[in-house]
DNA sequence: TATGAATGAGAGTTCATTCAT
DNA sequence: CATGAATGAACTCTCATTCAT
């Protein structure tokens, strides 16, 4: 899997980065062939040697994308040993670090409208976004069966942490007062709290 | 202000609201005159009558929703006599009803990519969200001068809380078994208690 | 159906005669929705508000030069009292001048394949031709019938009489020394002898 | 000459082979050179190292083909010995096995738009179709000075038997119920009472 | 208020072709 | 011989928009 992703031409890599982050700056449908291929200092018909159609390029995006995010937390699938709390904590700071260190091209994994995917590569991209609430999900729940967390509905948390993730990205600024770590620490406070035995009377 | 939104003429009113609804459906760019026409049975051409170009269709549906937001928050700028708790509790509720209930359209208030509006309209859309987090924070901050919230960052918080009532629209099913309050009480509690003095020891 | 036929505006009218002609000339591919428009001095975006695309504009041409065709040739269909030699001649004489007379446009009626069309027009336009072939045979039988032409494969003689009627056009000069009757007129002689019950010993 | 026409390589006559049957069935502008190579099982560069451009191979399609029957029926030439109608059946016979046994690549030699072809080239193919036209002419001519035939225009009776051979491509079906044999025989005969001296009466 | 016709610009994509390897 | 990468030109078609009616 590693090596799939690391498979592609070095031109190929460039043209899907470049593309993801035109893609984020202006949106998959405003961002145009030519667009592309300008950044790429390159023909728009020499992207066609490399990808079949604009789709593929998005979905290229998303998939490697995915793909490099779930390498960095897929081992906490199994961790039965850490503390649910601490890799709470870690899964913060890496999914945080990979949305903003990426920002540019990283919010397409989550908030990109699927709907121009063929059913195919849909299916593909909706796969990984499981496995990582799976993985996220998991870590609550083992939090909960250890009584480190309390009875709450795993999915729905899941899911807000996410959010919360996913979204500093509208408003981040690598120079801004907060480091991506301040952040990070903050989010996994909030949401520790939130998910602690011990409530506010 | 209110007057303002109700003035328009029934056939603008729907083509907003048809407009609105393809904007969130397949995104602005991807969204054409001839879409809109089509839902709207009539011809594009028509559509001019009401409107300038396809910006101002953009703008008109962005400020409606703001403005209709604000309109149900903007009693919480002076109320200093409800607990502030009581005040979060009641916000979350109104916002989440507000994107759920309006889900198919609303979801532009917050995602849309305003690069695409006139300068001038740009700082009008911007100002509306900017009202509204100061709402959310001026709650969150009379609740800490209070101490009924602990020692925080009042606009970290905000940022958080918005991010989870939002990106509901992305996964919330109207059909599944969570209803629009259980997810309300829900943040609410996850945030209170993220927001509680009384942390785990 | 008569009516049908002139029912488009003159606009659309005078695109598909230019369009025809186009194809004809240089072949249905290698026409470009430029090339027709350059002809109907209109920009190729203005094409598209008479037709859906260019297979349309083909499949017009050809059910056109059918109905037109068949118009003219429909009478045949019933004709029991005409000497079928009689009508032969005056079949001949009415299927070419039609192809020579429209000859920049209707060799497309026979000899464009039909493989670009959508199945559903595909099938009217050999509706038509089916029709062509029916009529042309109808006579061709009745005369074995009375007796008239020698007993011969009515479908294949069909064949033969529109190949030679219609290949006409590639090698037809107005300029030439041969008027389309004298070129009728020795088709039929050919023909007719080819039918005659008396052949040479 | 014979010599020339077997001096191609077997790649390079392969190529022309599934380009010919290619131009064939969707015509020659709809024929994209990756078509070809599609067919070729090989890539488009790869065919410019046997020929200078597309229309080379159009050429090379018509020339081969054009020789090849040429060389079928260059004998009536100079053959004043055969009956004139035992020749003419000879020459219907070699001429529609011809079309028909390569069907899906000879069909060319006669209907092919001839403006794609440089002067140089399109002189060359029309030399052909004189050639052949003049020995169909031949036969025909001697026959109407040795009576066999009846006074008549020798060119037009050449072109509307060359109509009728050549057109059978359109609707011949291995399958069907006629022989090769069988059609040719009927364009013999309905040639041969078309030209005889006894008409009836 | 509604629309058919018109248009300049540009969309994604394919074209035939070249060239270094 | 074969090909991946590159390109300028052209493709069909859609875009937002205008305007006379």
């Amino acid at each position: 899997m590693t090596t799939e992703l690391k498979n592609k031409s070095p031109q190929k890599e460039k043209m899907l980065e470049n593309a993801s982050t035109l893609f984020w700056k202006k949106g998959y449908s405003a961002t145009s062939m030519r667009d592309i291929a300008k950044v790429c200092k390159c023909k728009p018909a020499n992207i066609y040697n490399f990808f079949h159609n604009k789709e593929e390029i998005l979905f290229e995006c998303l998939y490697t994308q995915n793909k490099r995010l779930l390498e960095k937390i897929k081992h906490f699938e199994d961790d039965r040993i850490t503390k649910p709390s601490e890799q709470l904590r870690e899964f913060i700071i890496i999914h945080l670090s990979h949305v903003l260190r990426y920002s540019k091209t990283s919010r397409l994994l989550f908030d990109t409208g699927l709907e121009r995917l063929s059913r195919n590569n849909r299916r593909k991209v909706i796969n990984d976004r499981d496995a990582y609430d799976r993985i996220l999900a998991g870590i609550i729940q083992r939090g909960i069966e250890s009584k480190d967390f309390s009875e709450i509905d795993a999915k729905l948390v899941t899911r807000n942490i996410a959010s919360m993730i996913v979204r500093t990205v509208i408003w981040y600024s690598p120079k801004g007062q907060l480091s991506i770590n301040d952040i990070a620490e903050f989010i996994y406070n909030f949401s520790l709290n939130g998910l602690s035995k011990e409530r506010k009377k």
